[in-house]
DNA sequence: TAGATTGTTAATCGATTAACAATC
DNA sequence: TAGATTGTTAATCGATTAACAATC
C-alpha cells in the first residue's frame, strides 16, 4: 500500500490467483489453509501473501491460519465477483465470437448481452442468447441498457473511435483485445489483452532461455 | 539488468511496445526519433526508455536520437521477430480456432501448422491451411515436424497432461490459454494468457476506481 | 561552436522478504 | 501451556527516476 492508501496493481493482479486456488481447495473439501500452504500452491512467498491479504483486513487467525471458505468469499467481494456484470462485445470476428462463447469464468456472473459488428452477414446471428447487432445501433442500445463492460475486439484501425463511442455512451470499463493503447479519459479503466505482446515476449524467452550468460 | 547480467522481465515486456510504436513511425515515414518522442508515445519515461535500450547496446547517437528503421530492426532481432516460428494449437474450440484465424501479428512470421482436438466432428476440418488432427496423432506429428511453440487451448481439466505430452515430445515454449498454472521443467518457458485473471482485475478497478480514499 | 540528446552513474522510490511480537 | 501462524514492522532488494558528463 502506498502513502495514499492505494493498493498497488501488483497486489490486485495476485488476487485472482488466490481466488482460484482457494476455489480449488474448497472443491477438494479442505477448509483450513495457511500462508505457507498458499505459498506452495501459488509460488508467491508466504510473507508476500500475508502482506497482500493484510491490505484488505485481517482474514486469518493467529496460530491457526485462514478459513478457506471465508477467505474465498472475502476475496470474491474485494474483486467484486459477488455481483453481476453485463458485457457487450464490439467486433464479432474470431476473437469476439470466442469471448462470447467462453464459459470459463468460474462461477462468476458475467453475461454477454449483445455483440456489435458492421458486417451485414453477421448482424442478426446469435451467440449463446446474445444477438449480433449492427454497429450503428450501438449508441441506442447502450443508452437503453445498463452495461458494465465493453469488450473491444475490432481491428486495430477502428478501436480508438469505437472506444470513444462507448465512452461517450457512459461505459467506464473496457476490456481491450485490439493491439493498440487506447487514449481514454481518466475515469475509464482499460484492461488490455495484447496477444501480440504476449507472443513476442514468449518468443524472446524461447530464443534466450538457457543461453543467458 | 541484475548482477547476473539477466535482463528483467519488466524490460522484456516493454520491448514489444517499443517495436509497435517504431513500426507506426516507420509507416508514417518518420525516420528519426528520441527517447523523449518515444516517452510521449508509450507513456514510459524517457529515462526508462534509454535504460531499457542500453541493456542491449547503444542504438542511439548522442545529440541526435535514434534512427527509426535501425531501432525497429534491432528490437525485432532482440525479440527474435526476424525468424520464423511454427505453432501447433491443442484444443480447437472457441479460443483455439480464434488464435488459428488470428492474423494480427504484424509482419512477424508465425505459422499455425496444425491443430489437435479429440472431437471427431472437428478432426479433418481446416482453418487457414492448418488441418485439425486427432489428439492421438499429436506425438507422431510433433516428432516428425520441427515445432517451436505449442498453444494450449484445452479445457482446464486436461491442460497439465497435454502440456506434459508436448514437453515429452521436445517442445520448449508453451503459450497457455487454460486458466491454470502449468508445472513444467525448468527449461520450458510458459507464457500465460489468463483471461479470467485479466477480467477479474478489470472488475476490481471498475468497482474501486475513483472511490479510493 | 552551441544545442541537443544519448549513455551511464547516483539517488530515490516502491515492492518483496525477513524477522518477530502478538495471540489463538 | 507449548506450538503454530498471523499481523506488522524493519531490512533488503530491485526497478525507476534524476542528473549530468560525454559527444554528435
Amino acid at each position: 500500500m502506498d502513502k495514499n492508501g492505494k493498493i498497488s496493481s501488483a497486489v490486485i493482479r495476485r488476487l485472482p490467483k488466490y481466488y482460484r486456488y482457494l476455489g480449488e481447495l474448497k472443491k477438494m473439501g479442505i477448509n483450513k489453509t495457511s500462508s505457507k500452504d498458499l505459498s506452495q500452491l501459488t509460488g508467491f512467498s508466504a510473507s508476500q501473501i500475508r502482506q497482500d491479504l493484510n491490505n484488505f483486513g485481517g482474514f486469518g487467525q493467529q496460530g491457526f491460519g485462514y478459513d478457506v471458505d471465508n477467505l474465498h468469499l472475502e476475496i470474491s467481494k474485494i474483486l467484486g465477483l459477488d455481483k453481476k456484470y453485463k458485457l457487450v462485445i464490439i467486433g464479432a470476428g474470431n476473437i469476439g465470437q470466442a469471448i462470447a462463447n467462453y464459459t470459463g469464468f468460474y462461477e462468476a456472473d458475467y453475461e454477454v448481452v449483445s455483440l456489435f459488428d458492421k458486417n451485414p452477414k453477421l448482424v442478426g446471428l446469435s451467440i449463446r442468447n446474445a444477438i449480433i447487432r449492427d454497429i450503428d445501433d450501438m449508441e441506442i442500445y447502450l443508452n437503453e441498457e445498463k452495461i458494465d463492460i465493453a469488450v473491444i475486439c475490432t481491428p486495430q484501425s477502428v478501436c480508438q473511435q469505437i472506444a470513444d463511442r462507448v465512452v461517450a455512451s457512459g461505459i467506464k470499463a473496457i476490456w481491450n483485445f485490439a493491439p493498440k493503447d487506447l487514449k481514454m479519459p481518466e475515469d475509464v479503466y482499460v484492461e488490455n489483452v495484447h496477444l501480440n505482446e504476449s507472443l513476442f515476449s514468449l518468443t524472446y524467452y524461447y530464443n534466450h532461455f538457457n543461453n543467458e550468460k
